[in-house]
RNA sequence: GCUCAUAUAGCUCAGUCGGUAGAGCACUUCCUUGGUAAGGAAGAGGUCACCGGUUCAAAUCCGGUUAUGAGCUCCA
């Protein structure tokens, strides 16, 4: 005699035990043609789950944010239903769910084109429209692997000899067709009604590279159809962000073919690159950096020692010169030692911060190049801590302040943390990793600080945070860093005289708030989408004239801004008003300043903003305070948001 | 590095069955001096990424290379 308490508190008797469709019908007949799943006591059911004692009960609809998990896994299995009619002989491997959709994973020779995957969407859209009833079967491991085996699903028996004992095995059945799953599912393949294969790409079965590739194909699955189009534009939209196409559009920058993996920066993303560049001297040395600079070769020996060659010696660019072994500096840690090392060391002089705008290289595998985000030259805002173990606390709390200062002058918020703790390969003691590692830990966690811990994704010397943001289409980015190292400073010979006289090694902290230029200037452009803060922008004004007649008096203005600092440019073409302020619009200048008879006259300028605003005529000292102005603003709310 | 796809004018893209290329914008010249998102006319511009093969004939078909894109792996 089961009784049903609902969400809203209300309960429901019943004489039997009685399934979630049954409770849905019991409360009306909609509820009962919505409902996809349930969750009982906690957990998510099928609609044919069977109650038999009092237990909590909430249905899950299409209109529930828990619908479209369920949605998307039963659609993963819808693909691998018509995969396996399409492709005779095609193995199943996983197939989960992911944000905005789903994947799977096929074993076959056959490799999936772009063709093949429509083939596939109109079988998946028959099978829907059949409204296949889909049946939970719990069977005994042995069965489960024996089934699979005669099925030939080699991969599904893997998986199911690697499932912990105590897990119940179940089979979902569709038609002819079966998967191992957990489930819950929908009741029957007539719910899934809005959905879309994206694209094929190559996987490893179970992430290793030594392994088998597999075939995946990826989709979208949506409770109705208008979702699905929604979901599909905003991706369009988003597209339209990438830093890639906005570079060109903006002329900030461009690559080719001869130099792989490197940037050729134009006037207007220099610009942007030296303003950052700039700004973070400025922050550095107001945080007790020292600004040193090192060299691009430097003699294998060195590598030799660090370590580096060992483990990166087939990324480094190497060269002879002489009959002597250089490597291009793939990383400047080695050489802020060596700078550490010149003179001797008191505890007095910790922590000793040393920054460099390391220009670096390294010969990243071709598939893993993006735009700018990821290359083979690039420049870090890179420092490094000298301190104690006493002080990687401080200084790690410290650099956490420094960095979300800087980023909240970018515009970002959105932050993700994580902290990667010790790998198997490792050096130091577990006494050094327990410390570090809380120290990390502490650090993020006395500034309440959402963070993900990444077990064994630390360096072998030691553990890291990362700082990460997202780009357009929100894949995530690592910027900023910071490490501590128990390694380095040792196998390099540093030292410092303590208090008691004694020659201590010191904790070396690695640390970057940019992470590179490059990929911080590529977030910039998506995040901004373009539209960059007066500070930034690459011209902060143009000014325009209406005829031939004012133009000396626009270069007067001009060169009267630019005397006080500003990036401004005057158009003097022959073209209409109209005309030119299109062209200045879409490059998203953020101020215009007009001049006409009139403006001469008043000595004045009219003065436009980029989104259309006009804010009237200013004369030269009022044109000065509002650019100064909002200069300043840098990433808080724009001056011209608050017109 | 792996899987798939792509590469045509400065940019965005057409180019059917294999018969040596086309649009819009940009560019140059001329006309136009016009008050807040495109004034008009004319002109110039391409070894169809590169190398090889098939063919009477290749931008087009095939193979390779390079680069780019998506995903996987990697990321000191």
């Amino acid at each position: 005699m089961p009784v049903i308490t609902l969400p809203d508190g209300s309960q429901r008797s019943f004489d039997n035990p009685v399934s979630v469709h049954a409770v849905a019908a019991d409360i009306g007949p909609g509820l009962a043609r919505a409902a996809l799943a349930g969750v009982v006591n906690g957990r998510e059911v099928d609609t044919s789950h069977v109650i038999t004692d009092d237990a909590s009960l909430a249905i899950i609809t299409e209109r529930d944010e828990a619908a479209l998990e369920v949605i998307r896994h039963s659609t993963a299995h819808l693909l691998a239903m018509a995969v396996q009619e399409l492709f005779p002989g095609t193995q199943v491997t996983i197939g989960p769910v992911i944000e905005d959709g789903f994947y799977y994973d096929f074993a076959t020779q056959h490799n999936f084109t772009p063709e093949d995957l429509e083939k596939i969407e109109a079988r998946m859209e028959a099978l829907a429209a059949e409204d296949l009833s889909v049946e939970r079967i719990v069977v005994s491991r042995d069965e489960a692997v024996e089934t699979f085996r005669e099925m030939g699903e080699h991969y599904k028996v893997q998986i199911i000899q690697d499932l912990p004992e105590s897990e119940e095995i179940t089979l979902y059945r569709q038609g002819e067709w079966m998967d191992l799953c957990r489930g819950p599912h929908v009741p029957s393949t007539g719910r899934l009604k809005a959905f879309k294969l994206t694209k094929v790409a190559g996987a490893y079965w179970r992430g290793d590279s030594s392994n088998a590739m597999l075939q995946r194909i990826y989709g979208t699955a949506w409770s109705d159809k208008k979702q699905l189009k929604a979901y599909l534009h905003r991706i369009a939209e988003a597209e339209k962000r990438d830093h890639r196409k906005l570079a060109r559009k903006l002329d900030l920058f461009h690559t080719q073919e001869e130099a792989p993996g490197m940037v050729f920066w134009h006037p207007a993303g220099w610009t942007i690159y030296q303003v950052i560049e700039q700004y973070m001297r400025a922050r550095q040395h107001e945080h007790g950096y020292q600004e040193i600079r090192t060299p691009q070769l430097v003699d294998m020996s060195l590598w030799e020692k660090s370590g580096h060659a060992d483990k990166f010696g087939e990324d480094m660019f190497m060269l002879k010169s002489d009959e002597r072994a250089f490597a291009v500096k793939p990383m400047n840690c080695p050489c802020h030692v060596q700078v550490f090392n010149q003179g001797l060391k008191s505890y007095r002089d910790l922590p000793l911060r040393l920054a460099e705008f390391g220009s670096c290289h390294r010969n990243e595998p071709s598939g893993s190049l993006h735009g700018i985000m990821r290359v083979r030259g690039f420049t870090q805002d890179d420092a490094h801590i000298f301190c104690t173990e006493a002080q990687i606390q401080p200084e790690v709390s410290a650099f956490i302040d420094f960095l979300h200062a800087v980023y909240a002058d970018f515009g970002f918020e959105e932050v993700i943390y994580r902290l990667s703790t010790r790998p198997e390969k490792r050096v130091g003691s577990d006494a050094d990793w327990d410390r570090a590692e809380k120290a990390l830990a502490d650090a993020l966690d006395a500034q309440a600080l959402p963070w993900e811990e990444l077990p064994g994704e630390g360096a072998f010397y030691g553990p890291k945070i990362e700082f990460s943001l997202k780009d357009c289409i929100g894949r995530v980015w690592q910027l900023g860093t910071i490490q501590v190292d128990f390694s380095m400073p040792g196998r390099l010979d540093a030292q410092y005289v303590a208090e008691d006289g004694s020659r201590q090694v010191p904790v070396m902290l690695h640390r970057a708030i940019l992470g590179s230029f490059e990929r911080f200037i590529g977030i910039l452009i998506e995040h901004y989408e373009g539209v960059f803060p007066t500070w930034l922008a690459p011209t902060q004004a143009v000014v325009l004239n209406i005829t031939d007649k004012q133009s000396d008096y626009a270069k007067i203005v001009e060169d009267s801004l630019k005397n006080k600092g500003f990036r401004v440019v005057s158009d003097l073409r022959n073209e209409k008003i109209g005309f030119k302020i299109r062209e200045h619009t879409i490059l998203r200048v953020p101020y215009l300043f007009v001049v006409g008879d009139k403006e001469v006259e008043s000595q004045t300028v009219a003065v436009r903003a980029r989104h259309g605003e006009d804010l009237g005529s200013m004369d030269l000292d009022a044109v000065s305070a509002l650019l100064t102005r909002d200069v300043a603003c840098r990433g808080r709310i724009a001056l011209e948001n608050q017109h």
